[in-house]
DNA sequence: TTCTGCGCAATGATCGATCATTGCGCAAAA
DNA sequence: TTTTGCGCAATGATCGATCATTGCGCAGAA
């Protein structure tokens, strides 16, 4: 289930590494919506060519956050307050999905992940840490989406790419954050008795996440 | 609506060229499954460079017709019968989603596009032409989820690359086509009359497709 | 015989250079 | 003044070459 701890020696390709980098200033606010992003700029930026900075953005783009046209470049997305709860109903629905695939299958070793998910989830929330709070979160509705047993359905979600948008949500509009921990434990009980309705109190639980009004 | 009808002078970037020219011999089965796609034989093959063909075989990755292992390179993904099932539960809940949020907001306009296209599904049937039924029947289900009025649920919806693999199930597995153009109308219907249960009705249809048996 | 490690060929990953398109400023014509 | 092209600078798209990793066969040791 979890990685065999290896000595990592720092052999990921220097694209995803890029990938990292841009992704980091964009979601930090450090460049800003509208901004053109020079492949050549970065690449002499980060001592490298062109030909990986390129495949990077590409990847971004297809993540949703820069946008390019043929001939004319890459450039920081701007992300409107309804392009980011755009996101809410996709997920909602691929989860329910989830849900519903998860249920006749899932296991006790899975049940007891959720359960460590809420649990280190309560911990962040306690310590007021919001980034724990968003991967913790995150990670709990993985394990769900990992449980349907379905590949396709997985790699679609991850595509989405939650981390980020929550990550940029929270800080350009102010979304309230709002991961009451106490909010993922009905989920896990109606998997532990499989109840049919499961999907639909995940699918509401994901759509609260959408609805949450922004801060002042 | 429809493209507006501009003199296209062949300026599509190379790499969509080369991607259609893999997606097709993939698809057609010229190469097999678990072949080594080696770039630069593509690249000479097509007489371009590298980079573009390397560009095009990643956007071929994200879709899932090949797969690629860091400085192992690219091969032909091999598809089981499962493999190709499990896009029809994801597909059911996008479309689900879609039709949820087509529903009140749905026009005359689109609907009338629907029923154009459950037409022209009656006469591709009719006249037994399979590439066309595959076509169309897309075309019906890309307007319901173009409906929803979602950019992101479109662009995921069409990132799954559901003509490729339809077509890809009837000549690999010999999946029935079953597009039976009539059990197309309870979903005009439903959403003419504002039906909640439309959903549902789509949810079903799709998962139809997905259950139908393989032939002899 | 079986196991180990070296060395080469193939090829993916990256680079530096070139080709082609785009955007824009400026000058001349209307 | 407004419009129309021309020409250049910036930069994306593509190219050809090089660097680095992988897979594999073979010689020699165990």
């Amino acid at each position: 289930m979890t990685e065999p701890p290896r000595p990592t020696l720092e052999r990921r390709p220097l694209r995803e590494q890029i990938r990292q980098y841009v992704t980091e200033a964009v979601v930090a606010g450090r460049w800003a919506p509208g901004e053109r992003i020079v492949e050549r700029r970065v690449a002499v930026e980060l001592g490298v060519s062109q030909a990986p900075v390129r495949e990077a953005l590409r990847e971004l783009e297809q993540l949703g956050l820069v946008e390019s046209e043929p001939n004319k470049g890459v450039r920081v997305r701007s992300f409107s307050e309804h392009d980011l709860r755009e996101i809410y109903p996709v997920r909602a629905g691929l989860e329910e999905t989830a849900a519903r695939l998860a249920l006749p299958r899932i296991d006790d070793e899975r049940l007891a992940a959720l359960d460590r998910h809420v649990a280190a989830l309560h911990a962040a929330s306690a310590d007021g840490d919001a980034g724990a709070q968003i991967r913790h979160g995150v990670a709990f509705h993985r394990e769900i989406v990992a449980a349907s047993g379905n590949a396709l359905l997985r790699s679609v979600w991850e595509a989405l790419g939650i981390e980020v948008w929550t990550t940029l949500s929270i800080r350009v509009y102010r979304m309230d954050l709002q991961e009451n921990a106490a909010d993922h434990e009905p989920i896990v009980a109606a998997f532990r008795r499989r109840d049919p309705a499961t999907s639909d109190l995940l699918r509401e639980h994901v759509l609260g996440y959408g609805g949450c009004a922004l801060l002042p």
